[in-house]
DNA sequence: CTGAAAGCGCTTACAG
DNA sequence: CTGAAAGCGCTTACAG
């Protein structure tokens, strides 16, 4: 953990240096309109000058607030999160908050650990997308926490939590619609955890698509998985295995990254991708728009969820007592490169 | 900054259900060995029925020490620098330390207030990502500090940090050697900031490239600018406007993000890249693999680059009197879509 | 505005 | 192992 380290100036050699009181240049850190200009400019060079650095930690333990939020999502590295992270961040930033990030790589260990952590640390609330799969232990201690959860992208199971996420149906019917109206009958599934709610959101609206169109589903074209680019090679050469003498003639995809992996291993097997099997994804990340063919998507505003999610905690910390809240924004259907 | 919060357990209430005193009870939080095992389990028990979490601020103020680590970054948006973070998380999560993210867009204003937010939140070292430009301010700012910093990607001129970097200007060469033995005579260089080391040791590789095989550069085809997909985007714009009659047929991007705005705006122009003009990139992002034609890059391994840093600084921490370290990480040229 | 006192939740140091 | 005391750097509350 380090040495001890020393050598840092304290309020009480400011208030000396400057000939004032403790509580006075307490106030004057705090921002405090009852001090006269002149005594703050004097205090305020006195800590230029001895180059104090105001401690926030030790503020905060004695006034039993809070100036952090844990922020734990699954990984960073899909920009869907790094622009939901952003969206988090900035708005936090505004308000004097510092995030504390960490990723949980869709791991119920690691979740579990981040959560010990952020409180030990003191968040003062946290914004979680939770891992997949049965999150009943999660939810409970969760909610035993007295500090204020977000929960954000997926929802826990059997739980009543403040919430922002995507209408996941929705924007899966938009896109699985389009498909259908292109002309495809054949669409296959690929990605996404069976025990998550973003998976079963996906499905329903999946499921709806065809039979609002009246057109059969063939459960064998949906190969759920991890939800990265990896699992989307895996995915596509499993796909192509099982149905090589009928294929499908697109490819819905969990989301983008599962999608890049997708045409990376149909590439592979010298399909062309946009002729032979269209493929489409769900979240709208920049990437998208550079694969050629461009991607077809679905905008799921990674960003404004970041935004809202934030505003949602900062309400909720200073507001604790109201019915949880849940905010849905409604997808979007991007098309790429129609002829 | 929200309300107070109350009700949280403390060592002295455990301790009392427990029926040991404080001080045994901090001994066995901090893992120390000469309490007996039974009395380990009797308080374990009582931590865990009163739902006790471990005040890690608190015990770092008193003891001076630190389990936190700043992290300052240029956009999490950006691949590299997602891979970067991982690399710096991971490592440090190892040793037991919990990092606070900030990025600076590139702009001297974050930077600044990120350090001072930083500070206040009594970080134990900073790993820090300067902007491009004349950091002189910073770096004596930074001199100052009485915890270690460690810089990666960027170096700040004149002054002596440890860093973590690439040999920008060997990855450049390796990279332009490869596009004149392919046959390329006249090669562009887009994107990145003239003020930073990372854009003086590309233009280095550059020109010893081309010296090299007794080439002329045409100071012309140079476009520095803003390090994302937009700037490349408009640079691709601007040199088709200024060289429209003498195009040159090869582009090296400052990074494969800009490379992508390049090529996006190249492609929109309905020029075909790949051959009528070749785009090569930097930095091996995941993403370089999915474009069409997949891009030709040199690897700058961030997620390496991550951990040497982390490691670094922990050396530094506990280590404080040695010499600066700078370690260098040799790139890699990765050849695509050859044929 | 000042000044003295108490306290946030812990660790430290020490006598027993 | 215990127990009492002091202190990390701040805020709080209050009498003046």
């Amino acid at each position: 953990m380090g040495p001890p380290k020393k050598n840092r100036v304290t309020l009480q050699e400011v208030a000396k240096h400057a000939g004032v009181s403790r509580s006075t240049a307490s106030l004057i850190v705090r921002n405090s309109p009852t001090i006269s200009e002149a005594t703050r400019k004097k205090v305020l060079a006195s800590m230029n000058e001895l180059g104090y650095v105001y401690d926030r930690v030790a503020a905060n333990l004695r006034s039993q607030r809070s100036t952090t939020i844990g922020i734990i999502i699954t990984d960073i590295a899909n920009t869907f999160y790094s622009d939901l992270f952003i969206g988090i961040h900035e708005e936090l930033e505004k308000e004097g908050y510092t995030g504390l990030l960490g990723t949980t790589f869709d791991l119920h260990s690691k979740q579990d650990r981040l959560i010990s952590t952020m409180l030990e640390h003191r968040v003062g609330g946290i914004i979680l997308v939770p891992v997949s799969g049965n999150g009943q232990e999660t939810a409970e201690r969760l909610q035993k926490l007295d500090i204020p959860v977000v929960l954000t992208v997926r929802e826990l199971p059997e739980s009543d939590f403040d919430y922002v996420g995507v209408d996941y149906s929705e924007g899966t019917q938009l896109i699985i619609n389009h498909l259908i109206d292109k002309g495809h009958r054949r669409i296959a599934f690929i990605g996404g955890r069976v025990e998550s709610s973003t998976w079963t959101e996906r499905m329903k609206g999946f499921r709806l698509a065809h039979e609002g169109k009246e057109l059969h589903m063939d459960d064998s074209l949906v190969f759920p998985g991890a939800i990265n680019k990896q699992a989307g090679i895996e995915a596509a050469e499993e796909l192509l295995k099982q149905h090589q003498d009928h294929l499908p003639t697109a490819i819905f995809c969990f989301s983008d990254l599962v999608a890049f992996g997708v045409i990376l291993g149909l590439r592979r097997a010298g399909i062309a991708i946009g002729k032979d099997i269209e493929v489409v994804g769900f979240d709208n990340v920049p990437e998208s728009e550079i694969v050629q063919p461009p991607l077809t998507t679905v905008s799921s505003f990674a960003r404004q969820i970041g935004t809202e999610a934030a505003n949602l905690l900062q309400r909720r910390i200073t507001n604790t007592g109201k019915k949880t809240e849940k905010i849905i924004i409604q997808p979007e259907l991007i098309i790429r490169d129609e002829k």
